[in-house]
DNA sequence: TAAATTTGTAAAGAAATTGTAAATAAGCGT
DNA sequence: ACGCTTATTTACAATTTCTTTACAAATTTA
C-alpha cells in the first residue's frame, strides 16, 4: 500500500484530492497546517512515498515548506498550485519539487503523475550488477541463484541496490527499513549487514558488494 | 555533459528547442523521422539521459514510438504534445512516459523538467581543477584516480576545494570538519594535512595544491 | 648570526569503529 | 504452551583512524 502525504489547506480540495487518490488504493494523511505536516513527516520518516503539497498555505509559504523538507527527506514532492507561472514553477523546481501540477487540474492528472513517479522509483524485475531484483515475489538472486533472505535483508539490501554508490550511514539505512528505530549504540545493522554479506558470498575484508564506510556506514558496490 | 535526444518533426520548433538546450549546456540530437531516432537509441543504448518525443509525427504515431522504445530502455520519455487532454495523458504515462508537456510551453519548463528527472536519476559530480567530487558516493578523485580517504580528510579537501585560494587558519579548518575540537597546541590539523598531501600526491617543498601560509594555516592552489 | 617560532612528519599512543560469535529477546505458527 | 525463525543486544578482539609527542628542518625576528 502506498502512503501519499498531503499538505493541502482548502478542506473541499483536500477532501475531493484525498477520496479520489483512495479510489485509486492509495491511503492519504491529510494536513491543512504545514507545522503539523512537518512533525509528521519527521517521525514517520520512510512511510510516505510521495507528497502533495499545495502553495498557497497558513502559517508558511508553500516554498519554504519544500525547502525544509529537503532538509531531511527526499520523497518527491508533487507542487499543487494555483499559481501557474513559469517563475513559481521555477522557484518550486529549485526548491526540489519533483513535479509541478498548476490548478484547476484534474484528479485523474495526479494520480498519473504520482504513479509515474513511482514506477521511477521503484525496481521491478531489474538487474543490478549481479543481482536480479523481482519485487512482486519480493525475490534475490545473485548469480542466478535465489538468495534465502529474511525480511529485513531483503529491504535493505534492495535500499543498496536502488541506491548504487551511495554512502549511506546506519541511520539512513534504518529508516529505509520498514519499522527500524536506530539509536546510535544499537549494532543491529552492522549484524544484519553481516549476515547479508555471508548470504551474498561476500568478505567484510575484500568486499565486492557491500563495503563498509570507517565512521559513516556502507556503501554497495558492484 | 548530458545529451538529450529530441523527436519532433516541426523543424522549427526542433530548432527553438534544440536551441534552448543547448544554451542549458545539453548536447542535443534531434530527428523528425522517429524510426531513425530508434535505430539511433538501438546503436547508442546508454548515451541518452532523456528524451524527448512529440506526439504529432510522420510514419508512426507518437504513442507507438513510446512503446517501442520502452521494450527496450528505461531512459526517461518527455512527452511534448499538442494534444493536452486528459486521455491523451493517461495513454501516454500508460505507455511509459516519465513526463507530458502540453504544447504551447514555455521552452524554460522543458529544462526545469528535464533537471527533475536528472537530479533524481544521477549523482551529479563537481570538478575544482585537477579534482572531481562527488558527495553522494563520498568520493573524490584526482586526475580520474579514486582517493581512499578517511572521514576527515574527506571533510577537509571538500573545504579546501569549496574554499580555492583563500587562506584558512587551522582553526578554521577544524571547525569546518565535522567533530574536530582545536587547540592552538594540538598537530592534529597538520598531520591530517600531511597525510592529505601523501594520498594526493603533493609535496610540501613544492605544493601543487596545498600550500602552508606561515604563521597562518593553509590554502589551496590548483 | 643566534634565538625564537613555526612547520613537516615519523612514530607511538589513545580513541573510536567495525566484525561477529554468542546470548537474549521478540514474533509467529501450531 | 512449545519450538522455530528472526531481531537485537552484549561482549570482545581486530582494525582503523585520530591525536600527541618528538625532533629535524624551515622561517622569522632580534
Amino acid at each position: 500500500m502506498h502512503h501519499v502525504l498531503l499538505i493541502e489547506d482548502d478542506l473541499d480540495m483536500q477532501e475531493l484530492i484525498r477520496d479520489y487518490l483512495e479510489n485509486y488504493d492509495f491511503k492519504v494523511k491529510a494536513f491543512s497546517q504545514p507545522k503539523e505536516a512537518l512533525e509528521e513527516l519527521k517521525k514517520e520518516k520512510g512511510k510516505y512515498c510521495v507528497i502533495v503539497l499545495d502553495l498557497m498555505l497558513p502559517q508558511m509559504d508553500g516554498f519554504d515548506v519544500c525547502k525544509k523538507i529537503r532538509q531531511f527527506l527526499s520523497t518527491p514532492i508533487i507542487i499543487s498550485s494555483a499559481r501557474g507561472e513559469l517563475s513559481d514553477k521555477i522557484l518550486g523546481f529549485d526548491f526540489g519539487a519533483d513535479d509541478y501540477l498548476a490548478k484547476p487540474y484534474e484528479p485523474r492528472e495526479l494520480v498519473l503523475r504520482i504513479n509515474s513517479i513511482l514506477r521511477r522509483s521503484t525496481t521491478e524485475n531489474k538487474r543490478v550488477g549481479d543481482f536480479e531484483i523481482n519485487e512482486d515475489k519480493m525475490q534475490i538472486k545473485v548469480k542466478n541463484y535465489a538468495l534465502d533472505l529474511t525480511q529485513i535483508e531483503y529491504e535493505l539490501l534492495s535500499l543498496f541496490l536502488q541506491n548504487r554508490a551511495k554512502v549511506m550511514s546506519r541511520e539512513v539505512l534504518a529508516n529505509g527499513v520498514n519499522g527500524i528505530e536506530y539509536n546510535t549504540k544499537d549494532r543491529a545493522i552492522d549484524m544484519h549487514i553481516s549476515n547479508l554479506r555471508q548470504k551474498i558470498g561476500d568478505d567484510s575484508k575484500e568486499p565486492k558488494y557491500i563495503k563498509s564506510v570507517w565512521g559513516i556506514g556502507y556503501k554497495f558496490i558492484g
